[in-house]
DNA sequence: CACCGTTGGTTCAGTGAATGAACCGGGGTA
DNA sequence: TACCCCGGTTCATTCACTGAACCAACGGTG
């Protein structure tokens, strides 16, 4: 959506948020590594996102301060994309578009969240409805009645776990 | 983004929400749409966006129940672009996205919001500091240190005005 | 040693969407 | 009559997305 053209002459917040985050995928990106997923190869797993896209978005979003890229092994070099604060500070917004979406579009939710330390659930804010403003790390995700996908990063998803942890996958059979 | 070339197999909610909002320009239709921008020819002047562009965004956020398109004045007909209860509901993905472009991305906010019936700031959430969730109804808008734009819309918005009510432009010179 | 699998990519041709300029048509207004 | 406003449509060019093929480093297997 950006890449050299921006939104010529605006002066609004929004707009430059949307440079960063507008273009396809990228929100999608953002969202599962909020989730926990952390690899090249998990992201497009789950995503069905073409290679040369996802490694643009991964590298924007590096470039951007949104993500992180680090080796977490040496001999082969193995990389993961973790989000920095500025990342987890999307949840908010992942959140409030995806409870639009559910609303609004319809369909079963995919996942449900709640309060981990209180089991309360989400407003449609991600504030606890019993606690109030809620950090992410604190929000625990179990599976709803929309969730469909199959493949091995979204089963290793379907069990309830919190944001931000990062997923393991079980070794392949 | 998406005109039939959607998030293929996502069974996401975020990813639905994205079809009806994720394309260029979108979103920031819907947001001047809750700014009050209710006219074709006003959304052209704000965003600078090409009309072929918005004619399609407007057709196809009033087809996804996003806007309402109606005529304010028959002989010539004119029409305008209101939005509905689920545009509405935009107003916290559209501000939580502001809000992270300002605090991440930079420079000056264009625009800063207030609750009306006790002038307290709203938090990084749409709720009140003082008095918890606000309809965008009750809130005020009123400029800030990063308003550039000089077009004759973005005039008419300088000045403190409540969300969600009509712009109406001065008589031209 | 040859070969294969995994991870994390890049390259490229084809297709679809955005851009900006030109044009259009129904009414008012001078 | 001529001109302007509003709300568009059309079209050639440019740009981005897609999907398939390819690549390279390394480890493991026979």
């Amino acid at each position: 959506m950006a890449l050299g053209k921006d939104y010529p002459g605006q002066d609004c917040s929004l707009s430059r948020a949307l440079e960063m985050l507008g273009e396809r995928w990228t929100l999608l990106v953002v969202q599962n590594a909020i989730y926990g997923v952390r690899r090249f190869s998990d992201f497009q797993v789950r995503l069905d996102i073409p290679k040369a896209v996802l490694s643009d978005r991964l590298a924007r979003l590096t470039e951007g301060g949104v993500l992180e890229k680090r080796a977490y092994q040496a001999s082969p070099v193995r990389y993961e994309y973790v989000p920095t604060d500025a990342g987890v500070e999307l949840w908010p917004v992942v959140y409030a578009l995806g409870v639009w979406g559910y609303r609004h579009i319809g369909g079963e939710p995919p996942r449900l969240f709640r309060h981990a330390e209180c089991g309360a659930a989400l407003l449609p804010s991600t504030d606890c409805s019993a606690c109030g403003p809620v950090h992410p790390r604190d929000v625990e995700m179990y599976p709803g009645p929309g969730a469909k996908r199959t493949d091995r990063v979204s089963q290793a998803m379907n069990r309830p776990r919190r944001l931000l942890v990062p997923v393991e996958l079980e070794p392949q059979a």
